[in-house]
DNA sequence: CTGCTATTTAAGTCCGGACCTAATTAAGCG
DNA sequence: CGCTTAATTAGGTCCGGACTTAAATAGCAG
């Protein structure tokens, strides 16, 4: 799971955010943070193990955009945790308004 | 934006994994892993910070819980990032569509 | 070929975070 | 009250990751 990891730092979300309304350079995304290329090349390479941008040659520039798949993975894994929370709400719901003050002891 | 950064580490994302099944006690997440009782209690503040997960005391133990909260705020950051993306998937699925192999220079 | 632009790779520093053990708090129970 | 159980806080170690500067790669233009 690299997603979350890649989307742990904030430049990195950042990066993401921008992608999302276009298309860049990796020239063009490092005029929008106060770090060195170098720093936004390593941020770029992460993102892209993890699945979360794509790479495309145009002359000497790298052209970056979003990769679907990254985000499906995410949106995915929520789904499948909310899923089941969505599940157990339904009893606890019934269960909070049916007694709302009781306290159980559950078994080990 | 706590969400990312709490989920990022594998220990605490099994940690939500196994409350999607249901409650547990602090004691009870901690025999699922190989790691120090006060392991796990890092784990889970970061993740209530995160708002992932609520507590409940009953006796001694402290019961945790999903928390809907940090799964929503999760959830609306990748719909609003699919969301540009989807739009500009349209326009670029027709233009695979129409010209497959064409490879277009694109002016900033 | 030389040089210029765009970007990545290499090498090294530094800080935060995941872990441990030991000590502390808190709640039953005899 | 002492003892046990459950969990957290304290203090300290260690490794990974986000930076940096310097060097390498790659494409285009003269």
């Amino acid at each position: 799971m690299l997603t979350f990891i890649a989307l742990s730092d904030p430049t990195r979300r950042r990066i993401v955010e921008l992608l999302a309304e276009g298309e860049r350079s990796a020239g063009e995304l490092g005029e929008c943070f106060d770090i060195s290329a170098p720093a936004i090349s390593q941020h770029l390479k992460v993102l892209k193990e993890a699945h979360l941008v794509q790479v495309r040659a145009e002359a000497q520039r790298r052209i970056y955009a979003l990769d679907p798949t990254g985000l499906e993975e995410l949106e995915d894994w929520v789904h499948r945790i909310r899923g089941f929370w969505s599940e157990r709400l339904d009893v606890l719901e019934k269960r909070l308004v049916a007694n709302p003050e009781k306290k159980k002891r559950r078994p080990t």
